[in-house]
DNA sequence: AACCTTCGCAACCGCAAGGAT
DNA sequence: CATCCTTGCGGTTGCGAAGGT
């Protein structure tokens, strides 16, 4: 499977990649490390861009790669951290060790959406479809579709700043949210080496995530509110973000 | 058997962010 | 400060495989 080979105009190869290039890349990538996508193609001695390099070592060859079927907790996930996340492939792919964006991608596009439209609910906003929609509160995911698609901001701020800072206060929050979990579950129960870990590195991590929590603080006072309602991820920190504006 | 449709997935494209100069 | 370059991201496309009629 895969496209057809072709040569552009400066005569960089396209298409499906070879067995004998991803030897190449490997080989190269295993001596040199990974810098300088640009030079890498001639210094490993591909007739590739550098782009495409990079895309093939990311989602297909580098070590530690998942592919094949997703499991169903892996669907769950997908969906839960979609629900929360919106169409932010790579941090959803940051929450979901060893497989790529671009995977998660594909399956949410060919198979997970059409799998909830089929039950009935709104692969968008996460919620049951009905005829006609008039919520007079709009999802996270829908509201963040909608400020992509619609929404134009000012020089303070563009939607990919917007999604990077909200990609990354809920990852922190979500790691935050983890740890409390565990340490409010009163349950005995077995408590596995990873728990461990976060447990007795709790407060370095909360600590951590209050400086990270306190940059996005200012760097977020810079910008209106209206601007940051454009955006879906700040949904759920609603009050949190009208504190910064008190 | 032939044709059509859908699925799965690798790869491409355009754009934006951020660093270097 | 402006411009250029590199990197990363998300949307989309192309194409073989699989399934249906």
């Amino acid at each position: 499977m895969g496209r057809t080979t072709w040569f552009d105009v400066d005569g960089i190869k396209r298409g499906e990649w070879t067995a004998e290039e991803d030897r190449m890349l490997i080989a190269y990538i295993n001596k040199y490390g990974v810098r300088d996508w640009g030079a890498l193609p001639k210094r490993a001695g591909l007739h590739r861009c550098g782009k495409s390099c990079r895309l093939r070592w990311l989602n297909y060859l580098k070590p530690g790669i998942k592919k094949g079927k997703f499991t169903p907790q892996e669907e769950d996930d997908i969906i839960k951290f979609h629900s929360l996340l919106g169409n932010r492939w790579a941090a959803i792919a940051k929450q979901m060790p060893n497989r790529t964006d671009n995977d998660i991608k594909n399956h949410w596009n060919s198979c997970l959406k059409k799998r909830l439209r089929r039950s009935g609910i709104d692969p968008m906003t996460h919620e049951p479809i009905k005829a006609t929609s008039s919520s007079t509160r709009l999802s996270p995911a829908r509201r963040h579709s909608s400020s992509t698609t619609s929404f134009s901001l000012s020089s303070t701020g563009s939607v990919r700043l917007l999604n990077k800072l909200a990609a990354g206060i809920s990852s922190r929050k979500l790691a935050l949210d983890r740890i409390r979990t565990v340490m409010i579950s009163s349950e005995p129960r077995e408590v596995d080496e990873e728990e461990k870990t976060m447990i007795s590195s709790r407060k370095e991590e909360e600590k951590v995530i209050g400086c990270f929590m306190e940059i996005d603080k200012n760097l977020i006072s810079t910008m209106s509110l209206d601007e940051l309602a454009c955006d879906s991820s700040y949904y759920y920190y609603d009050d949190w973000l009208r504190g910064c504006f008190q």
